[in-house]
DNA sequence: GCATTTAGTAGATCGCAGTCTAACAATCAA
DNA sequence: TTGATTGTTAGACTGCGATCTACTAAATGC
């Protein structure tokens, strides 16, 4: 663990703010990960060592670029309600497709740099991956306290195949739109 | 399209075969991806551009070595029989993840690899992936014919919500044991 | 034999992520 | 003010996948 000590120049936040605004701009444009780190750091106005100053990889600044930028989209799972709870799972659903529209692309390209790096896997699972399924869960859980999905069922098992339904079909480029959001949550309360 | 014309070398089918021999001990003992070129060209004791006449990516490679040394793990479905359709499920599901135990790993950056070259992507998509969903498909399918598996039910998306979920497991380095195939099946016929 | 065609070999080259170096800048503590 | 510490910059360097070049080798048809 790095301490540190007193003085020494204070970072300029005004560099990490240039190359997330960079990184997620140009990774929209351009799509999947044809981004260069030059271009990148061209695009920021900063010294390529600035960049690795504060992220290890390419993948962990677009990852930081992306959370913030995304946190609006169903970051937080919908209240407590007395909504029925099987269109609120599928509202849910459309919410998180709808955004995967904007960023599946670049979804998909942290998804394969975290299949490479250990330690960006880790990170990913924990601030991306993990909160979205606990989420899910959740959702899952609520609607079996309240009777409209079966006590036999195993909400954990299903959370993982609705949602690895939607991952295997980002990254098998298949369709996800609101049709598909209907037919897993009916194959959920089936 | 190149038009192959009489006459010209023939192609060294023991470089193919040396090529592919090399690049599975490779990356099944190497672990990932840590494998270069130049290890494997190496190993086969052959010149680079040798393997990139028969091969566009090292990916491309590594699946076909993978693809020829693996087609007896679960590449057909089960032939039609008396048994318990729910039973042939779980019985396949445990055989995919028996194999997953040795080739987990290459396939996991196989599925990385194809998130980045799109050439690869509708390769590897068309020779691993499709038809294995497609036998999942066929065997709920006949569950279906057969009764054990509501008219209702939508197949398609269920084969889609079972794959799915052991890609995210794969993908997630989650746990891949009888167990959550046993879990699976009983969510697929809850 | 000779032209043509396709493969194989060795090695240079390119592009890009990530590391390293050396000089310079900004801050704190004494 | 001076020294220690940390940040920034520009650019060289490394490693690796992939391409390119020049030459050599093995087949075909005339």
């Amino acid at each position: 663990m790095s301490v540190k000590k007193s003085g020494g120049r204070p970072a300029n936040e005004e560099a990490s703010a240039a190359l997330k605004t960079a990184a997620l701009r140009l990774v929209r444009e351009t799509g999947d990960e044809k981004v260069s780190i030059a271009a990148i750091i061209a695009e920021a106005g900063v010294a390529r060592q600035t960049l690795y100053n504060r992220w290890d990889t390419k993948a962990d600044l677009i990852l930081e670029a992306i959370f913030e930028a995304t946190n609006s989209y169903a970051a937080e799972p919908p209240l407590e309600s007395a909504q029925d709870y099987r269109a609120q799972l599928e509202d849910f659903l459309i919410k998180v497709f709808e955004h995967l529209k904007v960023d599946g692309g670049t979804i998909r390209s942290l998804i394969a740099s975290s299949q490479q790096d250990a330690k960006f896997h880790a990170s990913f699972h924990a601030k991306f991956v993990l909160p979205r399924e606990q989420m899910m869960t959740l959702m899952l859980r609520r609607a079996q306290d309240h009777g409209a999905l079966s006590p036999a069922r195993n909400v954990e098992v299903l959370s993982t195949m609705i949602h690895g339904a939607f991952w295997y079909r980002l990254l098998n480029r298949g369709v996800l739109d609101a049709t598909f959001a209907k037919e897993l949550v009916a194959e959920t309360f089936a």
